[in-house]
DNA sequence: ATATAATTAATAAAAATTATTATTTAGGAG
DNA sequence: CTCCTAAATAATAATTTTTATTAATTATAT
């Protein structure tokens, strides 16, 4: 068993249950994933989970911080295990979502806004080099 | 009627039709709206608005960029009229969602990026200074 | 090992979105 | 201005997505 996924559902006062161990499993493998994508690849390991139970997971790991939601425009939101704070590239193509370090990618001058800020997202969409290329010469 | 709206229909190529300018100025009036609340804020001036058309109109318009859509973690989909880039403030205690600034606000650098960057969003999550100041003895 | 509260699967219910269709309408052609 | 046609609309059905319910199971503390 994943011995950090169980860590990290003890840490945050969850029960360790095949379930969550099953969803927590899948999205780490597919980096992001939405609830299909994730009802699916834990069917593989787990086949009588229902779809049910994801949601209700879904739930309770965001409540929890142990994922965070990623709501994009024009598809459904995609789940992602927390880590370190970082950027998201979106294609408007194939829908794929890549992380990218958001060291360098931009500074944040967040003197004068009388706001509690919690999170910063930084969102980029356009056309991934997947995309890109195909269709060309050498494809 | 509203000639900026109708004229903007014009210049994307749709149909003035009275629905959609209703739902324009509706989401025009709220400054950003899910779908309920335009529907619900475009029947007090078209009764016998269909839902449907809230949806299929939404569609056309974020398809011919009228309009664009701000994917929200935890909350339905708002919609705004495509105006300069900008970023938002969404609070995570009532759900409101408020404009500001780019200029200043952050610097991106995007020189390695190996991917066509069509849009750049930036959410910042938090608490609103109206919430933040409830329960407080001025209150 | 046992008790208990939490979790789960299965399913129903509710909510959200999209499709269908008959009717109406916007906008261009004459 | 009237007519024509493709597009748009209202009403509704169908589908999809999400949440609630419930009886059975299970993780964990004792």
């Amino acid at each position: 068993m994943q011995m950090q996924v169980v860590n990290s559902l003890k840490e945050h006062g969850l029960k360790v249950t095949p379930q969550r161990v099953t969803i927590l499993s899948a999205i780490e493998k597919k980096g992001h994933a939405n609830i299909d994508e994730i009802y699916k690849e834990a069917k593989t390991t787990n086949p009588t989970m229902s779809l049910a139970t994801v949601y209700k997971n879904i739930t309770s790991l965001i409540e929890t911080k142990l994922l965070k939601e990623v709501a994009i425009n024009n598809q459904k939101s995609k789940y992602e295990l927390s880590k370190e704070p970082h950027s998201h590239l979106i294609c408007k193509e194939c829908g794929s979502l890549e992380d990218i370090d958001s060291n360098n990618l931009f500074t944040l001058n967040n003197d004068k806004i009388d706001f509690d800020i919690e999170e910063v997202e930084l969102n980029i969409y356009g056309v991934c080099n997947k995309c890109k290329n195909k269709g060309t010469s050498k494809n």
